[in-house]
DNA sequence: CTCTCGATGTTCT
DNA sequence: GAACATCGAGAGG
């Protein structure tokens, strides 16, 4: 299980970091894992496109928080987003998880999933249908729960890494529409678009 | 394979 | 009342 001292680092060398990791989610007596291959920065009040950059309300609450912790929120109308919180207490940051490659249990995935064989992993909502993520797990601390966390799985070197404007934040300002706040593995077939 | 379009509910104005 | 860090079904190539 990776510490909390992995999570209070810079937002953007944490979502980095984040790519190769091993995503676990315990179910009863079965485990999901899998990899992850996409991650998302939003950093602090000043980026438009992080939900903090409106003020501390009872749903941000989290990213303000100490590192380390679950940020799940819901949005349109039917669809989960799992976040980790990174950076210090105070300062509202976090790395949203975008897509994984399925690796232990993957039918019991595809079963929550309703049976979706292809698309199981890659986009934050399927991640989340797949995972049984939901807003009962929002807060939750990564660096000592027992039902999800993350542990270090694959390196992944510098060059296998691309970086990407930002997905789905058209109502951003322009300089962070345009920031390569984006992650993802070179030639991974799970990330969420081409 | 690609594209379009509508569902859905929480949050904030 | 509008906007929203999306997805999947269905139509067409």
């Amino acid at each position: 299980m990776l510490s909390r001292a992995f999570y209070q680092n810079p937002t953007l060398d944490v979502a980095k970091n984040l790519l190769g990791k091993k995503l676990i989610r315990r179910i009863g007596n079965n485990f999901l894992t899998a990899l992850i291959v996409e991650t998302e920065a939003y950093i602090g009040a000043e980026d438009s496109a992080c939900h903090a950059s409106k003020g501390k309300t009872p749903r941000t609450e989290v990213m303000f928080g100490e590192a380390g912790y679950a940020y799940v929120y819901f949005v349109y109308g039917m669809h989960y987003m799992l976040n980790v919180v990174t950076e210090t207490k105070g300062f509202p940051a976090a790395v949203l998880i975008r897509a994984a490659e399925p690796l232990e249990n993957r039918p019991i995935m595809v079963k929550n999933r309703k049976g979706q064989e292809k698309h199981v992993c890659n986009g934050p909502a399927r991640l989340c249908q797949a995972f049984l993520i939901n807003k009962s797990l929002n807060g939750n601390d990564l660096t000592a729960d027992k039902e999800l966390w993350i542990e270090n799985g694959q390196e992944i070197a510098n060059s296998e890494i691309v970086s990407k404007p930002r997905v789905g934040i058209d109502y951003a300002d322009a300089k962070d529409r345009e920031a390569l706040w984006r992650f993802y593995i070179r030639n991974n077939s799970n990330v969420s678009k081409k």
